[in-house]
DNA sequence: TATTTATGACACACAGTGTATCTTAAGTGG
DNA sequence: CCACTTAAGATACACTGTGTGTCATAAATA
């Protein structure tokens, strides 16, 4: 798939591998903060982290591969808060917990979400939508596919929006808007396939 | 605004200006057929083009200020399309004719929204969904800004779907479940705020 | 037709990428 | 604790792409 890290294997439990990942990946979220993500250069990278520029080669393909690990490991986490291994709500019902989280690390997921990894995100957040008995809406009308990414991608964008206009809505009028905008509106149609069905 | 392109004046009228511009264009058009945006650079266009480098510099002030300049083309016609000056429909009441618009400019316009202009053309949409009378659907419960936000990035990213699973659902289809997803749920919204009203 | 001016053809400085090579330091595992 | 392994550092280099400066020429303009 390409989507991989490491290019040659290395012995991932060696301490000074571990180090040099955690140093180059601090370094990313902290340059992050102050710039963009397209002037960062691989060598800004190396210098923030103290780190040979060589080395930086020997861990990743490039500057978009760091930002790659980088996604999967946010969006892992983000599974978590999203949905607990525990028993408990789905995530169209527990909306104001996930904005919770999300504001807490708004700087890193909004780079996310305005790079080149921006698609992949929502990529794995349409297989997540369509991951067995995740999706609450289900529609005999809609293909499920399109729900997913109906479903998806409008959340990111409300997410990014909520994210990027600070403070002009608090977050329990956000989660009540999302409510309305996406998730009511998408139970309703699932309703509606099961009163077809009857 | 910065948006510009033109950086020191230049004779509009010249045809030699006309005629360049023309090329340029229309090589970055072409190229873009075959190849990612990304992996297009200025000396590939000036090739296509048939037109010296340090030309391309005289008239825009790198790669994405010439996309910017398409995309602004591109932005206008289509509103010709979606808002056609005589007294015709709203473009969320003939979003049929808009999907074969949109099919047929595929190419251009997938490769709009999947490059860095990307963000203008939301913005841009959102502009226009609040332009006076134009959209449809205002509510009490929810800011004007947030439904148009949330009705342009939702029909940019079906119509994105929709282009990029070519055949997988017909455009009569596609335009059902628009209206189902977004234009009927944004309707409902705003006669909620009728009936609230009275 | 005389004048203006956009263009072409170099040449150049510069920034960033990615690799190759050799040495050194620091973890690892017995 | 020490010998071995291997990751990291340093440096040099080839390469690609950007953006600018200059000057002669061709082609529009008026």
């Amino acid at each position: 798939m390409s989507t991989s890290s490491i290019i040659f294997v290395m012995n991932e439990n060696d301490l000074r591998v571990q180090r040099t990942r955690n140093l180059l990946r601090n370094a990313l979220i902290e340059l992050v903060k102050n710039q963009s993500y397209e002037s960062i250069s691989v060598r800004d990278i190396t210098k923030k982290a103290q780190v040979g520029y060589k080395t930086f080669y020997r861990h990743y393909e490039g500057k978009d591969d760091l930002l790659q690990a980088l996604t999967d490991e946010m969006v892992d986490e983000i599974k978590q808060v999203l949905a607990p291994p525990s028993d408990m709500e789905a995530p169209d019902k527990n909306p104001l917990a996930s904005l919770t989280y999300m504001e807490s690390n708004a700087d890193l997921i909004l780079t996310l979400l305005n790079s080149s990894a921006a698609d992949q995100v929502l990529e794995k957040a349409v297989e997540f939508a369509l991951e067995e008995g995740r999706m609450t809406f289900e529609s005999d009308v809609i293909p499920d596919e399109l729900m997913a990414h109906h479903f998806a991608s409008s959340m990111i964008s409300l997410l990014r929006w909520w994210l990027e206009s600070e403070g002009k809505v608090t977050k329990s009028e956000m989660a009540f808007y999302i409510g309305l905008l996406v998730i009511q509106p998408m139970k309703a149609l699932s309703n509606l396939a099961e009163i077809k069905d009857i």
